[in-house]
DNA sequence: ATGAAAGCGCTAACAA
DNA sequence: TTGTTAGCGCTTTCAT
């Protein structure tokens, strides 16, 4: 036997052609079932594994995905990387890791790496796509890629994600309810997209509730840590201060929280703090974090059966976002203002 | 210009043959300066790129690793993941995801991508070896695989590592020197071999400071926070309860400070909490958690290095692990035992 | 310094 | 139902 048999090998000592092997092996139907039965004994007999890069090459596939993210430090994507990774494995694709950390260079070179045929298509969460130089159509609308999470406006390629303005507007609009009406918000990053959806749903919902937003009331974050103890600072540094904090992110929320500990305010007691994104270490912190839950692992399979359609030349659906549901999460860190 | 230029495009525009494109393009010396630029320009004109399927067939390789973990799911690998993919993409080669779930045949699947030319090594974080059924060699000792943070004792494979014992010495002795005599110990899955590190620790630090441990000290849980709940339960149920704990890891540690609060219990006034990871998110706890910090950015870094030098061809080392230092870092959760 | 040619291992026409 | 054969696009001897 030799290192590593190949079909060839199957073939000699089965007393067929290599054509027969390789059909017995994909079950093909036109071969009788006693020859397929031979072949593929004999195939476990050899240890048999076809090589992977001989046959990319010939199918033009490489059964592999791409999932790029802006920071796969980010704990935020880890269900979202669980579901893809679940359905990918599902239906026998490898799951290839991207990171581009906002740089472009990077963010161009995971399309090289589907053109060069790295990957068979690719789930792009970076709300960001390279211009398309070097790309014959002047756009990248056809290839097989699905967008998830951040939007990217006007890309014409498919959408999975939530409803960002709903649903900073109904977490903004709970702290209304609990009779709050200074409400301030640490925004993330604008003007990229997702921050300015929730900032949206923030000013939505303070304009319907009929309530001014003072001036200093919207701060800008990083959906960082440190950021949201900084914008904390900041926001309690003016002359009225808020009594409830709406935070377009978990991460920054605990960042406020932390920072509003030190500065001896209770939460909720004196001040409410709501959060986005439900990461899962939010109801063991405390207090236990009300907050905005994302279908993390839906997204994830959602984008990656939409990604499987079109790789398996399914249509591509209605070119209509699809919008999967948010809840709002009641929990212990928000609370009516004190009297 | 075709579809998608190969080189025998190249070669026909530029008038030579395809293998002299082939050594342009890879840079070999055996290309006069002159007509390699030609070659180079060509290709950029065109809008070249290899076809990677052609090249991994012919140079049987595939410039991709493979990252096996238990749980894609687990922030505790992000760092490290962050690390293995910073090296990796220095270095030319992509990363595959890999999740076994301690489903073993997956584990052996993805060994199997390993043989199938899927890629060229293998991280392995799972603590555990497929049996080596239908491999020749009756080990998998000269497989280009590293292993990372879960020991595999008797493997014979490269190992990149923390000092678990000692890191869990360090902390309980921390505890010890406070003050504190009844030490309980919220453990991992023993009889995994990073739990009873751990736990070794536990007992040795106990046992030099002449302390016993008393029945029902050490509680098994399985690193995930409702487990760290339960465990928490169990050991204040008991007649003698402790004043301070440590805890195999972060996770659980927040979900026994999270019971402890909800038994309304101080921390640390009334017990001390110490973790093992410093997840992130730890200094933003409240208490900000007393916990061993891991450098798992550099697990990551150095686990691909090795990797990187044992498909270079590099010797493997002296087959001694690398050992990686921890460090103690105490915050707010740990403060001497009540007087 | 360059070219011709032989594959890498597989799949898929096309024949039989 | 099976076999023959032609590539997939690239790298790399071996000639020249």
């Amino acid at each position: 036997m030799r290192e590593r048999p190949k079909i060839k090998d199957i073939a000699e000592k089965a007393g067929v052609s290599v054509a027969t092997v390789s059909r017995a092996l994909s079950g093909s139907a036109l071969v009788t079932a006693e020859t397929r039965q031979r072949i593929h004994d004999l195939a476990r007999e050899l240890n048999y594994r076809p090589n992977v890069s001989a046959r990319n090459l010939r199918t033009r596939k490489s059964m592999a995905v791409l999932l790029v993210v802006r920071d796969v430090g980010n704990p935020f994507y880890l269900d979202i990387l669980k579901g893809v990774e679940a359905m990918a494995r599902e239906a026998g694709y490898a799951v290839l890791m991207g990171n581009t950390e906002n740089d472009p260079v990077r963010e161009i070179e995971y399309f090289n790496m589907l053109r060069d045929g790295h990957a068979d298509g690719m789930i792009l969460m970076t709300g960001k796509l390279p211009p398309p130089a070097g790309n014959r159509s002047g756009s990248w609308n056809h290839l097989p890629v699905v967008v998830a999470l951040e939007m990217i406006e006007g890309s014409g390629l498919p959408h999975v994600q939530v409803d960002n303005v709903g649903a900073a507007r109904a977490a903004v609009e709970h702290l209304i309810s609990l009779g709050h009406r200074r409400i301030a918000h640490i925004s993330g990053p604008v003007p990229e997209p997702m921050s300015v959806y929730r900032r949206e749903g923030y000013r939505l919902a303070m304009r319907e509730a009929g309530l001014a937003i003072p001036p200093g009331y919207e701060v800008r974050g990083n959906f960082l840590l440190e950021s949201g103890e900084d914008c904390c600072r900041t926001l309690f540094d003016l002359p009225q201060p808020p009594t409830a904090l709406f935070v377009a992110n978990d991460e920054m929320a605990y960042g406020a929280a932390h920072e509003l500990r030190r500065m001896g305010r209770d939460v909720p007691g004196e001040v409410s703090v709501v959060g986005f994104d439900d990461l899962y270490l939010s109801k063991a912190f405390y207090p236990p974090l009300t907050t905005v839950s994302q279908p993390r692992a839906e997204i994830g399979r959602t984008a990656m059966g939409l990604l499987l359609s079109i790789l398996s030349g399914g249509s591509l659906g209605t070119g209509e976002p699809i919008v999967l549901p948010t809840a709002l999460n009641i929990r212990a860190s928000t609370a009516p203002p004190e009297a």
